[in-house]
DNA sequence: CGATTTGTCAATAGATATCTTGAATAATCG
DNA sequence: CGATTATTCAAGATATCTATTGACAAATCG
C-alpha cells in the first residue's frame, strides 16, 4: 500500500525537526538565537561549552533548517531560520510548562521573591506606551538590546544592573523586561527597585515573545 | 553561578517533549491520537507495528505527559494530554513543511491530480455552513468520526468512498475534509466527485486543524 | 608569505534509543 | 477457578547520539 510508504517519509521528515530539537544543549543554542544573532564563539562562551562542541550542534540545527549562516570575515554567524522556528521553541516551551510538574518546581526554586503581582501584560504595555508614562528597561545583555529592542526602551545590562538602575528617573513607573518567560534578570531588576520603594513591574513574557506576537520593535537591520 | 544550573535543569526539562517527539513512530501515534482516542490494538494495526512497539512508544509519550491513558476493562484508550500538545504537532508540522524542501517534494509525489482551487478555507466554509448551503462530508474511517467532527458532516469512511458518494444528493456543491493538511482522503474523494461533474471542494486543513483553532464541533462526551 | 583567529571536520569511546522476542500482569469470560 | 484477551515489562542485539580530542580549512593581518 503506497499511503504506508508516503506517510513513513512524510512522518520521516518531521521527525528531522523535532531530532534537532531534541537536545538541552541544542535549546540552549536556539534559545540564545531567539535573542540575537551571534558568532560561534560567543555562543561557546555563553553556554560553557567547547567551540567544537557548539559548532557540531549547529550543524545539527542547520541540517535541519532551523538556523541560516553567513560568514563575515573569519567570524560566522548564526540566526534563527524563520519566525516559525521561535514560534515552535515557544509552543515546545509552553507545552512543558503545561505538561512536566517539574519545570514549576524548578521554577519556584529560583524564582526572586516580593514580586507577587508585580507584571504587566503586553497589552497593557502596549497602551503605557502610547500614553507614554512609563520608563521600559531592557535587561539583556547589550549586544542582545543592540540586535533589537522594544520601542523606546533604555538598556540595562545585567552585569552593569546597580549602576544603571541608579541613573534611571524614578517619578513614574518603571517595566522591565528580559529574555522571557524563564528568565531571571528582569525579576532581579524589579526586585532591586521595589526594595528602594521604586513603583516597577516585570513584563509578562519577554523579548521573543513580543516579538512573535507581531508587536511594534526597533530592531537592527539584519543582514538576510 | 545558579543561574547556569537553572538554566540547564530547564532545558533538561525542554528536551524531554522534544525527545518524546523526536521519533518518526511516535509522531504517527500523535497524528492518529490528533484524530481521536484509540486502543493500543487500533494503533498498531493502523501502523503495522507490533503490539510491544506500540505500547513502548506509547509508554515514552506517556512520560512527558504528552498522552494519557484510560483503562476500560481489558483495553486502555490513549488519548492526547491536551489542546497543547495538538498544537504543538501543529506547529511542528507547519515548521517541517516550511524548512524541509523534501516533504514538498513528497507531497507533490503523491498529489491527487485535478484538484487545482478546488480547495476552500475554513472561514469560508464557515459561512457556507450557516447558510446551509453545501453538503459536508467526513471522509475519515468511521470510529474517527463518531469520536467527533464538524457540525453537520455525513460520515463517507474511506473503505466505502464509492458507495457513500454515489449515495449523496448532487444538487449542491460537496465540501470534503479528513485528517487534516497531508492527508488525501478528501483529495481523493473530490477528485472521484469533480470527475462525475459534481461540484466538489476540499476544506485546506482537517479535523486536527478546525479543533485547533477552536470552531465548533460535535464531539463524543469524551472520558476525562 | 607565515602567523593568527575562527570555525569545521573526523575519529573515537561512552551513553541512549530502537526493535524484537518472550515472559509477566490485569481484567474478563465461561 | 482456568482460559482468553489486551497490554506491559525485561533482556539483548543493533544502531544512533554525544562530547572530546586533535587535525584541517578559510579568512585576515603584519
Amino acid at each position: 500500500m503506497s499511503h504506508r510508504i508516503y506517510k513513513q517519509r512524510l512522518y520521516g521528515q518531521f521527525a528531522r525537526v523535532a531530532q534537532a530539537l531534541a537536545s538541552e544543549r541544542r535549546l540552549e543554542l536556539i534559545d540564545l538565537l531567539a535573542q540575537a544573532p551571534r558568532h560561534v564563539d560567543a555562543l561557546a562562551a555563553e553556554t560553557e561549552m567547547s567551540v567544537a562542541n557548539v559548532s557540531q550542534h549547529l550543524q545539527v540545527l542547520r541540517a535541519a533548517n532551523l538556523v541560516e549562516t553567513e560568514r563575515e570575515g573569519t567570524k560566522v554567524t548564526y540566526r534563527l531560520a524563520g519566525d516559525d522556528v521561535l514560534k515552535l521553541w515557544l509552543t515546545l516551551r509552553l507545552v512543558g510548562t503545561e505538561r512536566l510538574p517539574d519545570i514549576e518546581r524548578i521554577v519556584q526554586q529560583f524564582a526572586v521573591s516580593g514580586l507577587e503581582g508585580a507584571t504587566i501584560s503586553p497589552e497593557e504595555l502596549a497602551t503605557q506606551l502610547a500614553g507614554g508614562a512609563v520608563t521600559l528597561i531592557d535587561v539583556r545583555p547589550s549586544l542582545e538590546y543592540h540586535s533589537g529592542h522594544l520601542p523606546g526602551a533604555l538598556s540595562v545590562p545585567p552585569d552593569e544592573m546597580l549602576q544603571r538602575l541608579k541613573a534611571l528617573r524614578r517619578d513614574r513607573p518603571i517595566v522591565a523586561y528580559c529574555r522571557g518567560g524563564f528568565c531571571l534578570f528582569a525579576d532581579e531588576a524589579v526586585a532591586l527597585l521595589r526594595g528602594e520603594g521604586v513603583e516597577a513591574y516585570r513584563l509578562d513574557g519577554g523579548w521573543p515573545e513580543w516579538l512573535a506576537a507581531g508587536r511594534a520593535v526597533e530592531q537592527a537591520a539584519a543582514a538576510r
